[in-house]
DNA sequence: TCTGGGGTCCTGTTGCGA
DNA sequence: TCTGTCGCAACAGGACCC
């Protein structure tokens, strides 16, 4: 059997073991409320003012004004989590971590139910966390399993089950179908899990088109061939950005923006001993408008400065073709590889 | 009350060489 | 030599995830 673990309200609980005095009070990890920060993460008593997490902090505040905002601090949630992480090592034969704060994993012999409490009760005795598990026969079962029964549940679902489990859920609630697809699907009258899993191909390819749509209702059905995978995946683009409290025009201030971005990529590349073959630069404009443009070498770059010189030659073509004031600017890498640079990029290999 | 940051994957279009 | 077309890589955008 398979088991999903998602750590509850990490970033909040991480913070609460910190600072032990935010006990029993309304918390939210997230960013500036009087800029254009959003909540992270909401502890379970902020949760009760309706907040949640990706609402805007400002939001937040008027919901609870009493409300303790805590800067995020990824570097000690990853400690926490690399930690929690070798300890269900120590109890699984098999684990694949799919985010900071939850993963999949093989559950040992024995009775699903006990094998997942005995997981739960390390994690709560050892790392001071509360988690959910749901159990299921695939990823996507367990996955909505976990969901369940928030926070600190166990939900396992007996093998022939799957289809009957899903079937009552709405729609949203299958991993796979965003804001977008609920939309339309709701609009054509399949509000559950079960009626997407009936739908006949027609219909799925209206509603649907592409590959999504025939993996989607294979998930709503149960399911959910993936297997647990061991082997922890290498990265494939690396990449920073930075929304502005205000919106900045100044071409001089985002090209000192993108370099700075540049260097902690060249940072991060350094790190894990790798290069990278494309640069692509992201705007955003203030009616949220997304512009991406990317570049393409022959040849590895690891180094601050090409990198830097390649993001601002790509923002000046993304400014060329629409001007004016922009929100955010982010630079990435992708085509990532081991090898370490060779040599610089020739002139004619960098855009116009 | 305006909407973060770091990612992955999929899709449609375009340009190019065989 | 011209044209078509096939396949591929690059590019751009979009949906989704935590």
């Amino acid at each position: 059997m398979i088991a999903h673990l998602d750590l509850d309200a990490f970033f909040a609980a991480v913070e609460l073991h910190r600072n032990p005095g935010l006990r029993g009070k309304p918390v939210v990890v997230g960013g500036n409320p009087d800029g254009r920060g959003v909540v992270a993460t909401a502890s379970y008593e902020a949760r009760r003012y309706g907040i949640r997490s990706a609402m805007s902090s400002a939001e937040a505040r008027r919901r609870c004004p009493s409300v303790i905002f805590v800067r995020p601090d990824h570097r000690t949630y990853r400690e926490w989590s690399a930690r929690m992480w070798a300890l269900v090592r120590e109890m699984a034969p098999v684990v694949e971590q799919v985010g900071i704060d939850e993963g999949y994993l093989v559950l040992p012999d024995g009775d699903p139910h006990e094998q997942a409490e005995l997981i739960q009760l390390a994690v709560r005795e050892r790392m001071r966390l509360s988690c959910s598990l749901g159990v299921a026969t695939c990823k996507v079962v367990a996955k909505v399993a976990s969901d369940a029964r928030k926070p600190g549940g166990i939900t396992v679902v007996p093998p022939g089950g799957e289809a009957a489990f899903l079937a009552r859920l709405p729609v949203r609630t299958l991993p796979g179908v965003g804001p977008k697809a609920e939309v339309r699907l709701v609009a054509a009258g399949v509000a559950t899990i079960g009626a997407l899993a009936e739908l006949d191909d027609a219909r799925l390819t209206e509603l649907l088109p592409g590959r999504v749509g025939v993996e989607l209702r294979l998930r709503a059905q149960g399911v959910d061939p993936r297997p647990v995978s061991g082997e922890p995946a290498e990265a494939i683009s690396i990449s920073n950005e930075e929304t502005f409290d205000v919106d900045v025009r100044d071409r001089d201030e985002l090209h000192g923006h993108l370099r700075r971005m540049s260097e902690g990529l060249a940072a991060s590349l350094d790190r894990r001993g790798m290069s990278a073959r494309t640069v692509t630069t992201k705007v955003r404009y203030p009616d949220f408008s997304i512009a991406t443009r990317s570049h393409s070498l022959g040849v590895g770059i690891d180094d601050a400065a090409a990198i830097g010189d390649l993001a601002c030659s790509l923002l000046d073509r993304a400014l060329r073709q629409r001007p004016g004031p922009v929100r955010l600017v982010g630079v990435g890498v992708s085509g990532l590889d081991r090898h370490r640079q060779l040599a610089l990029p020739m002139e004619d290999e960098l855009p116009p």
